[in-house]
DNA sequence: GGGCCGAGCCAC
DNA sequence: AAACGTGGCTCGGCCC
């Protein structure tokens, strides 16, 4: 440990020239561990310092601040040599908005972890990697003097300190990348890898482009929502009055509420007073109980969370250099595959209710938002290859119709709103492993007839029903399911002696199940970004992916061009579709408006 | 005052 | 009350 910066062999390049002269050798490699050091995580107002490179042998750490980094363009750009880094998006978007180099060819040693240790681990940090492939304690203190503003590296100025851990940090990414992909080849998740990578440049874009924000129109909405949950607040706190022995009042005098309707707690307690005993407040319980509090509670807490959720603080988060909205989007956030989003999470804006439609595109643009039509549905028909399930779909059938139908035997024009509702929800309910009780719950039926229900919906379709049964089987058995790219999601199995066994393997079924599903679609999603980015990039379209929600994917596109690009981004997305379903059609529905809408 | 966790609820 | 999969955000409440 103590060792470590003397065994760091780097050259530090501070002019053009120095530059020029070692471009070749890099050129030359077939790998280069890659690293870049600015003052901020913002790439947008981060000033880059430092670009490492690493053959295998030696680093050479490049103050930016001193160097025209023109010479160094090709090499990062070009597809060889392969580029490592931990964490490629950071560097992507760092050099793509300071120095206007767009990194090609990644192999990113955070994603590819992700990959390997899916559903078992989260220590993807280079200091557990590090620690874990090369048996190295990394001290990443250093780091943090880089971020300090009265840090010297602003003039160009670096400690000794500063480029040891700098270029430590470019060299140990040979080493990792060799001993995870030996992994990732043994695994059989080189393809998953590859996939992951190529989708680093298009976040980074679309992080970098951002969302537009219509901050009055918002706004105005906001303020409608807490007007009606201050009357609702109001109403309550009257009802409730009578329950306190006291109405606080602070120091100007005004009335503070007497209860806390954020609190379970305090709402428990109310509730015990008025002689209703509750053993929480959730949703579920509170919806069953017929009481006006109880009513009035719920209508309270949708606006609270709209409020306080998707209010003012998603406006916080406005970039000011260019009034949009970056969040930062997680491409493996689930262990599925499927993306998360934060600051803010762009994914769980309201669906209805006048909040999508503040997002805009910007003057002279339009928002194409294409969503794949049923894609898990889809995706079910694939894997099992249930034939009722694969003629739905080939015949352009209504699937939910079309089950209710054969489940009651009667025929399509009979099948009624009801009927419909029921079959769409053991279709839905289906990959998530839901079992009767909540099944019967939703549609109103008790739990023996809705254990009936479900019992002449798999004797229809058997296949279905098998395929299941052997996932479940085999997630148990193996500790792994699989999606149709390959994509692996790894399970911890209790031990048998465990009192919560059973229910362990319970949950472990569900999720197993429900991984080829949402895991393809994410795949599919992934491929469909890829694709279209690549094509907006050979035609230099004056268009830009700026998000996606799982299976839908909005394109920013200049007005002129927004029906051709919407038309490619369709194909694009059903090409994604078809190379991994390859029994039933895929379907995007596409929309073109000035804001963001289905 | 920051960290952590559960409750509750938004998305697909 | 309850076996419905994947996430993130905000809050209260508890801890140090």
């Amino acid at each position: 440990m103590e060792t470590q910066t003397a065994q760091i062999q780097y050259q530090l390049i501070t002019s053009t020239e120095e530059l020029e002269k070692i471009v070749p050798e890099l050129e030359n490699e077939q790998t280069l561990g890659l690293d870049t050091e600015g003052n901020k995580l913002d790439p947008l107002t981060s000033k880059l310092f430092l670009i490492q490179i690493a053959t295998k042998e030696k680093a050479f750490v490049i103050n930016c601040q001193k160097v025209d980094l023109t010479p160094l363009k090709p090499v990062l750009e070009a597809d060889r040599p392969l580029k490592i880094a931990q964490n490629a998006k950071f560097d992507y978007s760092l050099l793509k908005a300071q120095a206007g180099i767009t990194l090609g060819a990644v192999f990113d040693t955070m994603l590819a972890e992700r990959v390997i240790t899916c559903g078992i681990s989260r220590e993807i940090s280079l200091r557990a990697l590090a620690d874990k492939y090369l048996g190295m304690k990394l001290d990443k203190t250093i780091r943090d003097s880089f971020t300090d503003p009265t840090n010297a590296a602003l003039h160009g100025k670096f400690s000794k300190e500063q480029l040891d851990y700098a270029a430590r940090d470019a060299l140990i990414l040979h080493e990792i990348f060799r001993k995870q992909f030996a992994i990732l080849q043994k695994e059989e998740l080189v393809n998953t890898a590859k996939l992951e990578f190529q989708v680093v440049p298009v976040v980074g874009e679309m992080e970098l482009r951002g969302s537009l924000i219509d901050q009055k129109k918002w706004r105005s909405h906001i303020a409608e929502l807490i007007e009606k949950r201050n009357t609702i607040n109001t109403e309550i706190q009257k009802d409730l009055r009578h329950l306190t022995d006291f109405s606080q009042v602070d120091l100007f005098g005004n009335e503070s509420d007497a209860i806390n309707l954020d609190s379970p707690l305090q709402l428990l307690e109310a509730f015990k007073k008025l002689g209703i005993p509750l053993p929480n407040t959730s949703e579920a319980t509170l919806s069953k109980i017929d009481h006006p509090l109880a009513k009035k509670l719920l209508e309270y807490r949708g606006f609270e969370k709209m409020i306080t959720s998707f209010g003012e603080s998603i406006l916080e988060k406005i970039h000011p250099l260019d009034n949009r909205l970056h969040p930062d989007f997680l491409q493996l956030g689930a262990d599925t595959g499927r993306f998360a989003c934060n600051n803010p999470n762009l994914q769980q804006i309201p669906a209805e209710s006048g909040f999508r439609s503040c997002f805009i595109a910007s003057p002279g643009y339009k928002l194409i938002t294409a969503d794949y039509s049923q894609i898990e549905l889809r995706i079910m028909a694939e894997v099992s290859q249930d034939p009722a399930f694969l003629e739905a779909f080939n015949k352009d059938i209504d699937l939910h119709t079309l089950t209710a139908s054969q489940m009651f035997r009667i025929p399509i024009e009979k099948v009624d709103k009801e009927k419909r509702f029921q079959a769409k929800s053991i279709n839905f309910g289906l990959m998530y492993g839901r079992g009767p009780t909540s099944l019967g719950l939703q549609i109103g039926l008790s739990v023996e007839d809705s254990k009936k229900l479900l019992d002449v919906y798999f004797s229809t379709y058997k296949k279905v029903k098998r395929w299941l049964d052997d996932v479940g089987r085999d997630v148990v058995r193996y500790g792994y399911a699989r999606t149709l790219d390959g994509r692996k999601r790894l399970f911890t199995l209790p031990e048998r002696t465990d009192p919560d066994y059973q229910k362990l393997i319970g949950s472990i079924e569900r999720a197993g199940k429900n991984m080829p599903i949402q895991g393809t679609s994410a795949d599919i999603t992934k491929y469909a970004l890829v694709y279209i980015a690549e094509k907006l990039r050979q035609n230099n379209l004056d268009a830009y992916l700026i998000h996606t929600v799982h299976d839908e994917i909005v394109t920013e596109a200049r007005e002129d061009i927004a029906d051709d690009v919407a038309k490619m981004v369709e194909e694009q997305m059903i090409a994604a579709g078809q190379k991994l379903l390859k029994s039933v059609p895929v379907k995007v529905d596409v929309n073109i408006s000035s804001v963001w809408e289905k």
